[in-house]
RNA sequence: GGCGGAAUAGCUCAGUUGGCCAGAGCACACGGUUCAUACCCGUGGUGUCGAGAGUUCAAAUCUCCCUUCCGCUACCA
């Protein structure tokens, strides 16, 4: 019989630079459902890579005095090897700046072009300045922005648009009829209302601000602009061709089974990709799964606490498989999990190293004390035996249930559940005591069969999450590796099998302390402020400090001097504020300038509180237009710094500078 | 502001269409055991199931309202 084919992908991880462990588990999940999909006999086709172009790319490797294709080289370079040493078994590894990818995206680009689904635009009549928009004519209110209400104004930049309207209806209706499309559900409802169901808006697929991207062949100064691009890898990486001189690979499996990806690209997965997908001709993949992420324990990643955490790092400390089954295992179907150096040691010492691999080890121990290693099936039964046969005959099922829906976690439990009943078996049968029993030999090799074959089915199953050590439990045990099928039967292993004379720890216990010492030494804590208190708020002034190194944003157009001197800029004192009621994120000042006083709406309530604001003087653009925010009038701007995070600073004057001095 | 979700044991969470004394894991305490990596097994919760009201013979589960958190989105002059 022909095995089922199952095509699966990851998202293609962005090279801007080395991926921590939050992105290293999208990988690890997609892994293990690979190699599940595998040892139930799918033939499995798994494919990952890296996107490799862009803006971002192009100023990174601008900064380290590198070409950009030099620089994603070295990057794809390190994730691949953070992959391969993570133990993922993808059968494909697709770069973005591949020859064969880059030619079917300028053909794919010129069809839809050729048959009207992408056009070219340009910003010219329809952008609105302030709010960094631009709208096509229908989306137009009397002419004017739909959001502000003010006047558009053209644009020099050109661009090609793709026509996502055209497809709407058809994906509302995609969406609808196959609820297993978007996973997890919850998804589905913030896609429809918020995107799909107000009418989706023209996307952008080119661009002619920076260059590195695939050039549009018939139209050399623009490059395609990223998600055409990257999404695209997941049919061009099996052999598509628009032209109709698709791979046979292609053909058996297009579409794919599962795309895996982060919660934050869900949009661009399940209303862009199938829409791109549908003006190819081309049938929609059945299932989005948009993973939730590995969040730090301790606040956020900073290379200044030394709390980054990377994959080869932790690798390092506690090996493959300890990784994976923490990831893995801490991870639930739709809530973010937190990954610390303390919880990866609770967990290695609970799961690991007391309940996983104390079972291995003492079962082998005893089976070398009592009958020389050899484990024989004497076929002396006893009652308690069938609950724990029970156990060993449904975990496989269950497990099954569980990664059909992608519950993963779930999954691993169900295994760990198995071993725990093995413990308790060896209470229960107490091994020992029989052992003191010449009458009950075959009573105690009975009892000792049936730990080693149950073992043997937690290890298979085990494989597709912790392959290493599965395999480490067979060749201890000496047991032959079978497939999910095989699992209905109980009784596989051979009986007569000698095990191990010398069994080898699976995990060893931590000590928290020694690993935690470790740590520090690895990653010196950054230079506390030698002052009086090591308090907290020292320490995150140093690290906001630490954190302050160069931020790059999108590069605006060059204006003139004329341009910068129709702002008016001015010391502003904050003399009242209050918060704005019904919004959530705006205070309203009122500020002195000179003689008058104007009201000023700013979106800072995140940051400062209205009581703080007052008696600051800051700057303002003072002869910005009158507009209303949040039905609130607001007669100018208060000047903010913004860093990577999204936390502000308000611009004030270096020295004392009395109200309404101008700036200049 | 719009849409959606969540609030259950110290911590992380399960609780299917309302129905047996509200559960699991971790942590903690005590007891048992000694084959084993000081491990394993067992026992231990007076939890206002966020607050309030309602429907019902019966509500953690349904309805209404309130509070707090979270997600997406808009806005953030």
């Amino acid at each position: 019989m022909e095995k089922k084919k199952f095509y699966m992908t990851t998202a293609i991880a962005y090279t801007s630079g080395k991926p921590h462990i939050g992105n290293t588990y999208e990988i690890i999940l997609a892994d293990a459902v690979a190699r599940f999909k595998r040892a139930q006999g799918y033939d499995v086709f798994f494919q990952t890579g890296t996107d490799e172009h862009g803006q971002k790319i192009e100023l990174k490797a601008m900064e380290a005095g590198v070409t950009p294709k030099e620089y994603v080289d070295k990057v794809s370079a390190e994730v691949k090897r953070i992959w391969d040493l993570v133990n993922s078994s993808y059968d494909k590894f697709i770069r973005t700046t591949d020859a064969n990818h880059e030619r079917q995206i300028q053909k794919i680009f010129r069809k839809l072009y050729d048959q009207g689904d992408i056009y070219k635009g340009s910003y010219e009549g329809l952008y609105c300045t302030p709010c960094e928009s631009f709208w096509t004519e229908s989306q137009l209110v009397d002419g004017k922005c739909p959001d502000c209400g003010r006047e558009v104004k053209p644009a020099k930049e050109e661009a090609y648009f793709f026509r996502m309207s055209k497809y709407a209806d058809r994906l509302i209706k995609h969406i609808n009829d196959h609820p297993e499309f978007i996973q997890p559900v919850s998804r589905k409802n913030e896609m429809m209302n918020n995107f799909l169901l107000p009418g989706l808006q023209d996307l952008c697929v080119s661009r002619t601000s920076f260059k590195w991207g695939i050039p549009v062949d018939f139209d050399p100064k623009h490059v395609v602009y990223v998600w055409l691009d990257a999404l695209s890898n997941y049919i061009t990486g099996i052999g598509y061709d628009c032209d109709g001189e698709s791979s046979e690979q292609f053909k058996k499996d297009w579409p794919a089974d599962l795309h895996l990806i982060g919660k934050d690209i869900i949009r661009f997965h399940t209303i862009y990709w199938p829409i791109f997908l549908m003006a190819l001709d081309l049938p929609l993949p059945k299932q989005v799964f948009g993973h939730p992420w590995l969040l730090q324990g301790d606040g956020k990643m900073s290379k200044s606490k030394g709390n980054v955490l990377y994959a080869d790092e932790l690798v390092d400390f506690f090996g493959v498989d300890a990784v994976r089954y923490f990831v893995l295992h801490e991870m639930p179907f739709d809530n973010d999990g937190v990954i610390t150096w303390e919880l990866l040691v609770e967990r290695i010492n609970s799961d690991l190293a007391n309940t996983l691999g104390n079972l291995v080890n003492r079962t082998i121990s005893m089976s070398n004390k009592y009958f020389g290693g050899v484990v024989e099936d004497r076929g002396a039964a006893e009652h308690v035996d069938e609950e724990l046969k029970t156990v060993a005959l449904e975990t496989p099922k269950k497990v099954v249930e569980k990664m059909e829906n992608l519950r993963v976690a779930d999954a691993i439990t169900e295994i760990f559940a198995l071993v725990k009943r093995c413990n308790k078996y060896i209470d229960e049968t107490m091994p020992w005591a029989l052992a003191k029993d010449e009458a009950k030999q075959d009573r105690l090799a009975t009892v000792l069969y049936n730990l080693v074959e149950c073992i043997s089915i937690s290890a298979d199953l085990l494989e597709a999450f912790m392959p290493d050590t599965a395999e480490k439990i067979r060749t201890q045990l000496n047991a032959p590796k079978r497939s999910i099928d095989e699992m209905s039967q109980y009784g596989l292993y051979p009986s007569g099998t000698k095990v191990t004379e010398k069994p080898e720890i699976l995990f060893a216990r931590l000590d928290i302390n020694e690993v935690m010492k470790k740590v520090e030494e690895l990653h010196p804590p950054v230079a506390e402020e030698t002052a009086d208190s090591a308090g907290s708020e020292t320490k995150e002034a140093a690290e906001t400090k630490a954190e302050d190194a160069a931020i790059d944003i999108e590069p605006k157009e060059e204006i003139t001097f004329a341009d910068f001197e129709k702002m008016q800029f001015q010391v502003g004192e904050i003399i009242a504020c209050e918060a704005v009621p019904k919004s959530r994120k705006l205070l309203c000042s009122q500020v002195k300038i000179g003689s008058q006083v104007k009201q000023i709406v700013s979106g800072i309530k995140s940051d400062y509180s209205p009581e703080e604001m007052v008696g600051k003087k800051v700057m303002v653009l003072v002869n910005l237009k009158p507009a209303k925010l949040a039905g609130v009038l607001s007669e100018g701007m208060l000047l903010c710094a913004e860093d990577a995070s999204g936390k502000l600073s308000l611009v004030a004057p270096e020295r004392d500078m009395p109200s309404g001095a101008e700036i200049c």
